[in-house]
DNA sequence: CTAGCACGATACCCGCAAGGTATCGACTAC
DNA sequence: GTAGTCGATACCTTGCGGGTATCGTGCTAG
């Protein structure tokens, strides 16, 4: 399939006449039938009714509307495009850890995004994620919880989210404060299982430098999925203190005595990188840090 | 433009390897190439940075990121198409004036998109294009507020929305209930200007079925505007009871006296269309019907 | 009922552009 | 410097998109 069925189909919809919609297209009827003749077979479905007067079929409307947004969505595709070649626009990619999202990092975005002369391409990936991307380009800069040595990235931790456990409701260690030793009786629910080193590395080398092991009952992949087995009483896990915002009746959360059992926000980005929206994004970070802590 | 040149660039830029893409592609690595050229010839931009490594310049990261979303996009639309032409989905497309979008029409949308057999394609129109579209096949059920003489539409009454006069906030004649006799002395916000016959024509022939007429301070082509010079003074409108639902500091809806001022919802469908959505829509919406009633 | 016509399908030809092969040239790495 | 990798260029081949001519069919007017 190629955009010019799309193109000639959309005007065949429109006109209902072979004849006419071929005149609207600049070519001659014939190559018209055949080129609407190639996408039916190809989609192995009837566009039209080929009575009189012409028809389309259920599919063939269906076709239509979503063929036609996808000719418009292509045409400002195209148009940004030019703008972001042309220097009018910058375009930066943002790459985040599924975590992140519930702190800082909606502020930001909808700050970049009132920015006019800025395009963004945000994309959920893992820190490992991240750090391919940024070198292949993909996104520019990336927002995660781990720390990844590589020469060609540079990371700086943005903030240190203070780790809350998730608790199920009328969990006895409820309201708290509760101790790390307390929590490693327990067992617990983490994630992400795979790939590593992950989020999931990070919490059981915090339980390591005390000197505790913890039994993990059940690995999953997602956070969404960690809590709603927490729930489940399959387990507690640590989450950073920006995951709260997830009320739910069936979860309780509970803050540790140890102060230093934090998670950083990692701010990722290629060395040397100096274009100016990605500086551009820096200084707002700067600035909603420093709001944070003013 | 050709789907081709999206199809090639994405490969590009996954691979960021003429060579490699070239061999996913099937093709032999000159054309892909050229290909590339003449895509970037046409968006007037560079999309790759020819430097060892291969990069994609900025503009080229925004082109794959959205050609990407697009092609999948796609690929999910000639999929759907498929279900439908098969018989295994349904599509359902329906037409609707703006303002029978404060009534019970989401909850009629909200309820065909649980269902999973059923695609749906919302298209806001007016009663006038509503026909055309059914007789085109565009949409399969349309939703207004006026009547319309065409033999090959059927028209049936869903409910009569009370009016309510919508008023600058401080009127005197708040907050009523008020008489048409008393509103007839006030200027009017009429919309929409055009195409006509319009719900304006409905509302100045229910003064006129009592012998009044009204003095039209300002045409507009939309509800939101209309309501948006009644709160600067401009005048005054008449709006349908579901509208109220649009809170506004600066706008006060007063009741009317005559309980025979309504405005109709209008169900307009093809005659003698029978299809098994057409029917299921129809069924659910006599079911809400009655739960509103009862 | 039939002649006329409107309109889409079919048959067949032409030219162009997409794809292939061979090769060059530039940058990398040792 | 030299071998190797990889994209660009040159040139050929061919498949396919588009054109013209014509057929077939179903609506319509009288």
């Amino acid at each position: 399939m190629e955009l010019r069925h799309l193109r000639y189909f959309q005007a065949l919809a429109e006109t209902l006449n072979f004849t006419r919609a071929a005149e609207r297209l600049h070519i001659a009827q014939p190559p018209l039938s055949r080129q609407i003749q190639q996408l039916e077979e190809e989609l192995g479905v009837a566009l039209l009714d080929r009575g009189r007067p012409l028809r389309l079929t259920e599919a063939g409307r269906f076709f239509h509307e979503h063929s036609r947004t996808l000719l418009e969505q292509l045409g400002k595709v195209c148009d940004n495009t030019r703008r972001i070649g042309s220097g009018e626009k910058a375009w930066l990619g943002i790459g985040f850890a599924p975590s992140t999202l519930y702190g800082v990092l909606p502020d930001l975005i909808r700050r970049l995004r009132s920015d006019a002369g800025l395009e963004l391409g945000l994309s959920e990936m893992t820190t490992l994620q991240q750090v391919e991307a940024l070198k292949a380009g993909r996104i520019d800069v990336g927002f995660g919880r781990i720390h990844i040595n590589d020469p060609a990235i540079q990371q700086e931790v943005l903030t240190l989210d203070p780790l809350v456990a998730a608790l199920p409701a009328g969990h006895p260690l409820l309201p708290g404060p509760v101790s790390l030793t307390d929590l490693a009786q327990e067992p617990f629910v983490l994630y992400p299982g795979n790939p590593r080193p992950s989020y999931a590395d990070h919490v059981l080398s915090l339980f390591a430098a005390y000197g505790l092991q913890i039994e993990v009952a059940q690995w999953t992949n997602e956070l969404q999925t960690a809590i709603g087995l927490v729930a489940a009483g399959i387990g507690i896990t640590l989450v950073p203190a920006s995951v709260q915002v997830l009320h739910r009746v069936d979860i309780g959360y509970a803050k540790l005595q140890e102060a230093q059992a934090t998670s950083p926000i990692i701010i990722s980005r290629r060395v040397g990188d100096a274009s100016p929206a990605l500086t551009h994004c820096l200084a707002l970070i700067e600035e909603l840090a420093e709001g944070h802590i003013g």
